[in-house]
DNA sequence: AGGCTGTGATACCCGACGGGTATCACAGGG
DNA sequence: CCCTGTGATACCCGTCGGGTATCACAGCCT
């Protein structure tokens, strides 16, 4: 019956994000008095209470939970509809192809090479962002296509294209007595209580619980690796951005990792296939052997 | 940078549908002027002409084109945020299931059969709708499951469980030659003069060009056969709904339709992982053969 | 030709509501 | 015990979304 407006959207997901009135007010460039207003007008609407104020702070409700994602796939694509629709009558736009930084870089290189030997193609642009942020660039329209990876990013709702698959390594500090080590096991690098393994931010901002220590980017974690505070296992291509302090030793039982060419299902364009198309060339090459 | 209001996109849909602002205003149950006045700011704020005008209606343009598409996905999108919101705390709430009207009349009653038969499952909700809505009911989260039959429908973005496949028929006019054929081939029916293939709307609500009749119901199509106006070629378990001016004539080179069970691509909730395990029960059993 | 009809655009007014400032109520902590 | 920091409340104001009246113009009938 009454539709939400998008302003209401943001409004709370800035708040469950801050869980804060006062900071998220700040994000959102208004005062706080009018966002308490909103949210309480919101949780009017819905009939569902979003967030349980403690006298010193927020936390969300369950509902909170649900909103706060469908928030984020609503506003996604509300965002999407209006930077399609900016650029669909561009045909020569650039193709926007977003990636995790530092993952898969070789293969990246040569998909670049081989779509630039492709004639009457788009150029193609190249965006870097957070872990696991591929999904969210591709559903609001930031990015046309994406390089993911299976199993570790949830491809669900995306169309796919496999272009290579390899092995992972442990990425440890250079004076630990396991990176003497020839290769090594899931259980080997599983429990090592003096390099605990980092734990990443959910879906809703917060953290699970655990020894290792809380992390949100890849450059943090490469450090905390230098300072001998955690461990990784991430694919052998990985190791492009391994520091001097690092050691990578193989892990053999990993589970090995596809990384793919993603897009948003059902979304075509003939840029988007002439992409796929030299894609296809670069699948079957070994990442280390470039071709003459 | 500024977000667009879900207000703009129910606006300029409602213009989009109906090429014609006074009747789109009144669908909004507003009046004209401010109507017009939206969606040229829309236009304004987007930097994009979405509407050609002329004296007497209005067309989209390619970029209108892009948005009607865009502001549907989106508007479900957040019309889903606000009913999961809503239903986020009530466990006991049944699992709405929807389907075409009409289609796999036994096949669903056996899946409810099967699934009301298992202890503590929510109950299911029966929601039909027209041809092709499904996925849009999925998206806007006024059903949590349906069934969808593969190849004729687009199941990007859903998780499916495939239930049962089976050939598809002819349905004819009694009184038509090819009506007394005991088979029929797709070279057969595919070019029959007096007997048009009927045309369905295209996304946009437009209509492909070509011999046959406009239609958009499935009870419209039913009675331009009885009419001899049209023919169709349907999977067998459709003859539920075969009227008696209809003679169904099995097609044997046509494409098998595979009836699944599909959702949203990552929604899981116990209740919807009871209906997949009863639809695993009814998934090799023949449509034709009840279980004792 | 000339009024008629039906289209979307324009002009103008008004009330609702989103936003701001000032302030309150209240829980912790030095 | 006051100070700090939280979200809620009270109140004002300007913007803007909505309404009515009207215009501009292209077909179409007599």
């Amino acid at each position: 019956m009454d539709d939400l407006e998008t302003r209401e959207l943001r409004y709370f997901v800035a708040v469950a994000e801050e869980l804060h009135f006062g900071r998220a007010a700040q994000r959102l460039q208004i005062s706080q008095p009018p966002l308490s207003r909103a949210i309480r007008q919101l949780e009017r609407r819905l009939g569902v209470q979003l967030l349980d104020r403690d006298r010193r702070g927020v936390a969300l409700t369950g509902a909170g939970r649900v909103l706060l994602r469908e928030a984020r796939v609503a506003l996604d694509a509300v965002a999407a509809a209006a930077r399609r629709t900016r650029r669909a009558e561009d045909f020569q736009r650039p193709l926007v192809l977003v990636t995790k930084a530092g993952a898969s870089h070789e293969l990246l290189r040569q998909l670049l090479a081989s779509s630039a030997a492709v004639t009457d193609t788009a150029p193609v642009e190249v965006v870097l962002c957070e872990v696991g942020e591929q999904a969210r660039f591709l559903r609001s329209g930031r990015a046309d296509v994406a390089l993911m990876h299976r199993p570790v990013d949830d491809l669900a709702g995306f169309d796919t294209e496999d272009l290579c698959t390899e092995g992972q390594v442990a990425l440890l500090p250079s004076g630990h007595p396991l990176a003497a080590r020839p290769q090594l096991t899931l259980a080997d690098v599983g429990n090592v209580p003096d390099l605990p393994i980092a734990r990443w931010p959910r879906l809703d901002g917060s953290y699970p619980d655990g020894p290792g220590p809380e992390v949100h980017t890849q450059s943090q974690l490469a450090q905390l690796v230098a300072l001998s505070k955690t461990l990784l296992v991430i694919p052998a291509s990985s190791r492009a951005w391994q520091w001097p302090d690092h050691v990578a030793v193989p892990v053999i039982d990993a589970p090995e990792i596809t990384t793919v060419l993603a897009w948003p299902a059902g979304h075509h364009s003939p840029a988007l296939a002439a992409l796929a198309q030299a894609a296809a060339g670069v699948r079957n090459t070994p990442p280390a052997a470039p071709t003459p």
